[in-house]
RNA sequence: GCCGGAGUGGCGGAACGGUAGACGCGGGGGACUUAAACUCCCCGGCCCCUCGGGGCGUCCGGGUUCGAAUCCCGGCUCCGGCACCA
């Protein structure tokens, strides 16, 4: 073997013969005619977000492929049949803005980047299954997304509903909510406007219940990202609680947590967007007041509107409700604190117990009641601020002298008993709006007859085919509506002249179910196969970055739920172990192309190697943490490298070497240390890799075991025959356990010292006959107080022991 | 405000109730070299010191324990999520 490492050509080697071996190639897959056999034993199904195709891969990529790498070695290792595929999330927005920019279709730039990125990722070396790669914009993958829709449809979870919804006036599109992130666009930052529209939405909120419970014992993830989770979803325990207008004619329904406090309510609000208003007003003096009212709380924009600061706005109806439970008349008001979309757009106004509502009232003088008194003070005491802690009630007939916690289920059982209410539910969650008015994303595939209504594509004609445009701008609706040809249809049921829908779905869509057509990538007749997708599913181990928390991972889940229900998948959630990993800062800010501190990883590519650059984004710090960019410490990694190299190199071609007996050891105690070293390595590296995902320990244990090796043969203390056995089975050991994180240098390696293809190995086997210690700790007490603590031989007499202390 | 996570050298971090600072970066000293680079060896928490050692050290204050960075209670600070959600 060459003096030195040199990466380039070690790196070409074992990458050529991974490929002609389809080394990585899992089964069982469908494919077109048969259904494959499921195999016995284990399986491990590992997985990394697949990456969006801009122009080429980040170093956030890297570590996170290189992590999934490292995982699917160890489980391939370990006996496993191991599943590892890669994709790519294909249609949205950055593609489509390049088109626009420079006319090429975002096919043609999407394919081109797509072949740079695996280009890369093979550079890399990373133990893929290339043969069930896959592209969510390719029409024999879309065809299954549309496919997965009118199922949907059909079961009632997506419909077209008229609603306020989030526009985007840069993208020219409506967004999710999960899609806004402080009233501002998540893509391009812009502020968000509230509009009327009439859009398709996902049922996601029918799962919000289950989308919580299944969070408790089915996965095992981060407590962050199921507290991110947990605060989306947004559950709180309340009533429903019936208002009936003054005249009768009404009756409006509110959402409140607090049951309890109902006769302490002073006020009625409607939020601006309620359908009553108008009806409610008509004809009478204070319409104008309320019309102008609600006209310019609706313009205001989505970040101005939440903002908890701003003064107390509202109008007063001259209309009033009636308490449900003392039959008192509350004048109703319109105030555009009071949300549309969360509860019923209408609430009871409790000024005494509810900050928002204190300084309404304080805002319009409106009275204030107290209901509930803590601990020492009159029922009668007036209040400086909203009261919200514990205590009695009070003031409140049949509920007087109950702890709050008591007056609630009280309350909600007098209503309920009465039909006025009930105990009831509310969640912040809002239903999923998938429709985007924009060009490169997998058509909505229904058409709109003028007869029959919206009317689902028949599945035999799908998949519905992206029409080719010449514009791909947004005008405030979709490019697909400039093509004629696309447009215009026959409806499927009656025949008649009908237009196609032409907005596309958001690309979130797509990523919610990729997981399973990695298991029936080029099929033709299904989407999956159930067999196959339960044979792999769920995802034992699904990495990837955190600010997926809401989005990408709480569609999944939603999907999988739903195909469960539909009986198309035989388990509920899609990835029972998550790993969020850290991002890559450099200068003090993630790496960005706009702030100039972007490391490309082709770059250390080419200067270090591929393994040195796996190394290293896995040595940096704990793989969940942000970490701070070193080009220094990438340097240290090929150092590494480098020293193990000549470690190898120093040493006489031959067959591996067995792991030298305790006899053999007898006289030379630095041999000993050595191989005893090795034997902990095992066990060290082992664990943290499985257990605790600790790669930067693993990685540090193995350096250390080299430097002990080298230490070792710069001192001269190796050179007997004990000494050069146990200095080539620590080499083995240090290579074997390199291995998953740095698989090109550790196969050259391997070969060096006489081992066979280092892939198809297994992982060594640490011998507990050299991880026994030769002290144990003894605590030593005297008259049961006195302490101290010896290190003594094991098997050491107490005489002895107590003679040392 | 509510929910979650975290505070250890100059820096990233290790130790998961048992020698605090593994491994690496940066720094210092030495060997090799005409010289440099590479490489190899050694030293790096702080303060004293008669050079053998001593004292103090893991955000702060208490506690449990023979023994606490680690467990418990109370603070402080930082990071992330949610928030006019009734």
């Amino acid at each position: 073997m060459p003096e030195r490492y040199d990466p380039a050509p070690v790196e070409s080697k074992w990458q050529g013969l991974w490929e002609r071996e389809k080394a990585f190639r899992a089964e069982p897959v469908s494919r077109d005619g048969g259904s494959p056999d499921m195999p016995d034993g284990a399986k491990a199904y590992v997985l990394e977000m697949l990456p969006y195709p801009s122009g080429e891969i980040h170093m956030g990529h890297v570590k996170n492929y290189t992590m999934g790498d490292v995982i699917a070695h160890q489980r391939r290792r370990s006996g496993a049949r191991v599943f590892h595929p890669m994709g790519y999330d294909a249609f949205g927005l950055p593609a489509e803005n390049a088109a626009i920019r420079t006319g090429e279709p975002p096919a043609t730039v999407t394919r081109r980047n797509i072949a740079r990125i695996r280009t890369q990722m093979k550079r890399l070396g990373f133990a893929l299954d290339w043969d069930t790669e896959l592209s969510t914009a390719e029409p024999d993958y879309y065809r299954w997304t549309q496919w997965l829709f009118l199922r949907m449809f059909e079961a009632g979870l997506a419909e077209r509903r008229q609603a306020a919804v989030n526009w985007c006036p840069v993208d020219q599109t409506v967004l999710a909510n999960e899609q806004v992130v402080d009233g501002h666009c998540e893509r391009c930052g812009a502020l968000v406007e509230l509009r009327q529209l009439t859009q398709w939405f996902l049922r996601i909120t029918d799962y919000a219940e289950r989308l919580l419970d299944d969070m408790a014992g089915l996965v095992d993830w981060p407590e962050r990202v199921l507290a991110m989770q947990r605060n989306w979803i947004g559950r709180s325990e309340g009533a429903r609680v019936v208002f009936r207008t003054e005249d009768g004619a009404h009756e409006i329904p509110v959402f409140t947590t607090r049951p309890d406090t109902l006769f302490g309510a002073t006020f009625f609000l409607l939020a601006p967007e309620h359908p009553l208003v108008a009806e409610l007003v008509a004809g009478r003096p204070e319409a104008e007041a309320v019309t102008e009212y609600v006209r310019r709380a609706v313009q205001t924009s989505l970040a101005d509107r939440s903002d908890a600061e701003k003064p107390k706005t509202g109008v007063d109806t001259g209309r009033r409700v009636v308490n449900p439970v003392n039959g008192e008349e509350l004048p109703i008001w319109v105030a555009d604190y009071v949300l549309m979309d969360y509860g019923t757009g209408a609430i009871m106004a409790v000024p005494g117990h509810d900050e928002r509502d204190f300084a309404f009232a304080t805002a319009f003088g409106l009275p204030i009641r107290r209901v509930i008194a803590p601990e020492g003070t009159a029922p009668d005491e007036p209040l400086e601020e909203a009261y919200s802690g514990p205590g009695r009630l009070v003031n409140s007939d049949f509920i007087d002298g109950l702890e709050v916690d008591e007056a609630k289920p009280a309350m909600a059982a007098w209503l309920q008993e009465r039909d006025l209410g009930e105990a009831t539910v509310g969640y912040r969650l809002r239903d999923w709006l998938i429709s985007r008015q924009r060009y490169w994303g997998a058509p909505i595939p229904v058409i709109h007859c003028p007869d029959c209504g919206v009317v689902p594509v028949p599945d035999a004609d799908l998949p519905v085919l992206l029409p080719d445009v010449d514009d791909y701008a947004p005008k405030g609706q979709s490019p697909l509506a400039a093509s004629e040809a696309f447009v215009n249809v026959d409806c499927p049921v009656c025949g008649t002249a009908a237009r196609r829908e032409t907005d596309t779905m958001d690309t979130f869509v797509d990523s919610s179910w990729y997981f399973l057509r990695y298991t029936a990538p080029a099929l033709t007749t299904a989407a999956f196969e159930r067999e196959v997708v339960d044979y792999w599913l769920p995802v034992d181990q699904y990495i990837g970055g955190v600010e997926h928390a809401v989005l990408h991972l709480l569609y999944a889940r939603f999907f999988t739920k739903v195909l469960h229900d539909l009986g198309l998948v035989g388990f509920v959630e899609p990835f029972a172990r998550l790993f969020t990993q850290g991002m890559i800062y450099r200068d003090g800010a993630k790496m960005s192309k706009s702030k100039g501190n972007v490391v490309a990883p082709d770059e250390i590519v080419d200067r270090y190697g591929a393994d040195t650059l796996r190394l290293y984004v896995l040595f940096m710090g704990p793989a969940a943490d942000d970490i701070e960019w070193s080009d220094q410490g990438v340097e240290g990694q090929r150092r590494f490298l480098d020293r193990l190299w000549r470690l190898v190199a120093g040493q006489e071609a031959g067959p591996l070497a067995a792991r030298p007996t305790l006899e053999q050891l007898a006289d030379d105690p630095v041999a000993l240390e050595l191989v005893r070293k090795a034997e902990a390595t095992v066990q060290k590296a082992t664990v943290d890799i499985t257990e605790r995902f600790s790669f930067h320990t693993a990685i540090a244990a193995i350096q250390e075991l080299v430097n002990l090796g080298t230490r070792g043969v710069s001192a001269g203390e190796l050179g007997g025959a004990a000494g050069a056995q146990a200095l080539r089975y620590a080499s083995q050991t240090a290579v074997s356990l390199l291995f998953p994180f740095a698989p090109h240098v550790a196969s050259e390696l391997w070969e060096a010292l006489g081992g066979g293809s280092l892939h198809r190995e297994t992982w060594p086997q640490a011998d507990p006959a050299f991880l026994v210690r030769d002290v144990v700790t003894v605590v030593v007490q005297v008259n049961g107080k006195l302490r101290d603590r010896l290190e003594v031989a094991p098997g050491t007499p107490d005489a002895e022991v107590v003679a040392l202390a």
